[in-house]
DNA sequence: AATGAATGAGGGTTCATTCAT
DNA sequence: CATGAATGAACCCTCATTCAT
């Protein structure tokens, strides 16, 4: 099973810093959280936060750099793994979910949810990294379609399942009775339908 | 098919006032939106604001109370009409794609996505009126799934699906070659697949 | 003798802001000057002064570029109505001196010894209006020079006297004995020499 | 010809120190220069400087000192050489023009035009050695014009040829075509005319 | 000496909100 | 109703200074 280790290195300043921030984005959004907000989960001064980011943006911009490079790796190794159409399909669901509720969820969330806070420069070079990642969604879902798996078009489908599954970070809770497991087959049968 | 008329009435300054703010809230989110932004976009100063609404927040609540009661009637509306499970699930789509990319885009855009910035007392409120709505989803999703058009739970299909469409705020636009009964009908293969 | 009238408009907020903030400038200098000092100099918050500018450097550009045009205004005036060369560059030190201890005083103080803290943009265009004054100075020296009074080339003499009436803002205190009339006849008698 | 060696003893770590510090204060004002600028400018970190000075204002303060000091000491060794009251003027202007533009010009500029940074308690402090540097000015301007050499009163005068050639630091440049030498005889002929 | 992370006060600026006109 | 100046709290960020290493 996809299980990530942890996004950033609680043993640095740093990593600390960036899973503080990640939690609190994704709770109140970018806008609505302030560096003070992020110093006092740290129990550290908000002028200290400058020693390690220039500015408030520049620890949105890293917590998500973080999460795409770190998905595009993740997603690379499982697809060469799966052996498939269906197979491969399934490892799209199951990183996604692994991404937004293991220990990344604070930082998928943010990647997913608050998009609109970067600045346009930041926001363009990050979309390198992003299209790169769905690249691989489309590739294999068109795969799955040429295999008669699905009717839908690559890209309204990747568009939907990653909406469907982006969604989760709303209601979907790992301690719920559902597990990953169950709720990425549920995913896999909305896509492709049951085998 | 489904067409709601301008949720606001651009006959009224406080129809204005409200439309222009959706739009804003949901080009920038709304703590990325200033009271002074909203006046500017209607011409007059952000003083005089404050003679329609009490506060900033008023204002978010007011746009989103008006979509989440017109949603749920018309979707009423909708359902009472359709002869079939199919045509009933047809309908959950289509309203909500009539809402999210007609002339109410910019309200159900807020409504989806910037739900975390009400305060708890109004979010809890507003809440009433979306648990009706999404009542209706699941009680139509069960039946679809008791004539066997899906197996997945209903609660779970309703999130998927709802992500799967708030979603298309994000990339789809009508002026696309996708129309968007062409867009309905591919989210209702994915939920029901193909007849 | 050339008396200006105030430069900054008492009856207005944005004259009295005006003249407290050259009053500040001189004083402290504008990077030791506090926009809360301002504020409190006028009795108000120093939220409020934005609504009359956007900066601070806004304030020392408003400062500086009201004293530039005002002396060139009246350095135009007075040497229209000279009558010989030794007349006319007693104009040029009578109005240095008015406005370097008349009611200017702080906002010619601030623009001969804080040009420094400006942005370069801002300073590149003020120093239109500063070469037009000097180019006076040049003229009118250059005129004494052709007639006999004085040696030095026109430039350079105008570096000096300059100098030496700049420096009188940190000496000369026109309460003192020394009345600003025989001020400007021992300058005159420093340039030309006693008649 | 008056040329003082470096002020600073660019062999010990306290000299580059000052030399740097005085070069930034000369470029953007004391208050508008960082101590992690000066650090920056030697190649250490901000902290490291507080192992030479105990604060920021000590710096100032140390290069004011060293420039008083010095121009105090060769001050009396010129005047000293001095024949007739003539070249005794000369000397006044020759140290001056001396300190600005040879290798001390960083410092003398911070010297003559950043006073106001002091706390008062410094510059009473060093209010003693100027007031013994301007003595001698004071004596020497007096004895000229006890030879008739000049009709202004000995301290208006200090003045004037003071600012005259403090403001040189602005506009005057060494590497001119007027020579550091061609630009003492005009401050020289300004104050007691050609012979 | 030097580092570099941390401090904490204070910097310029923004902003929702108020209110006399 | 609308204005626009004012508020005052909060914002992001800077800075001189400290200190354990």
């Amino acid at each position: 099973m996809t299980q990530p280790s942890p996004l950033f290195d609680p043993e640095t300043a740093r990593g600390r810093l960036l899973a503080s921030a990640a939690r609190l984005f994704r709770d109140k959004g970018y806008a609505a959280t302030t560096v003070r907000d992020i110093a006092a989960a740290l129990g550290i001064q908000s002028g200290s936060l400058f020693h390690h980011f220039r500015t408030k943006e520049d620890i949105l911009h890293a917590v998500m750099e973080t999460v795409i490079t770190a998905m595009l790796d993740d997603l690379t190794d499982q697809l060469a793994q799966a052996q498939t159409p269906r197979e491969a399909v399934r490892a799209l669901i199951a990183i996604e979910l692994a991404y937004l509720h293991g220990p990344a969820s604070d930082a998928t969330s943010v990647l997913f949810h608050d998009w609109r806070a970067l600045s346009d420069d930041r926001r363009t070079a990050l979309l390198q990294g992003r299209n790169a990642y769905f690249a691989l969604w489309d590739q294999t879902l068109a795969t799955a379609r040429s295999a008669g798996l699905t009717t839908i078009e690559p890209e309204i489908l990747r568009q939907f399942l990653h909406g469907a599954l982006a969604w989760t970070s709303f209601w979907y809770r790992p301690d719920r009775p559902l597990s990953r497991e169950a709720l990425t087959e549920r995913a896999l049968s909305l896509v492709l339908g049951s085998p």
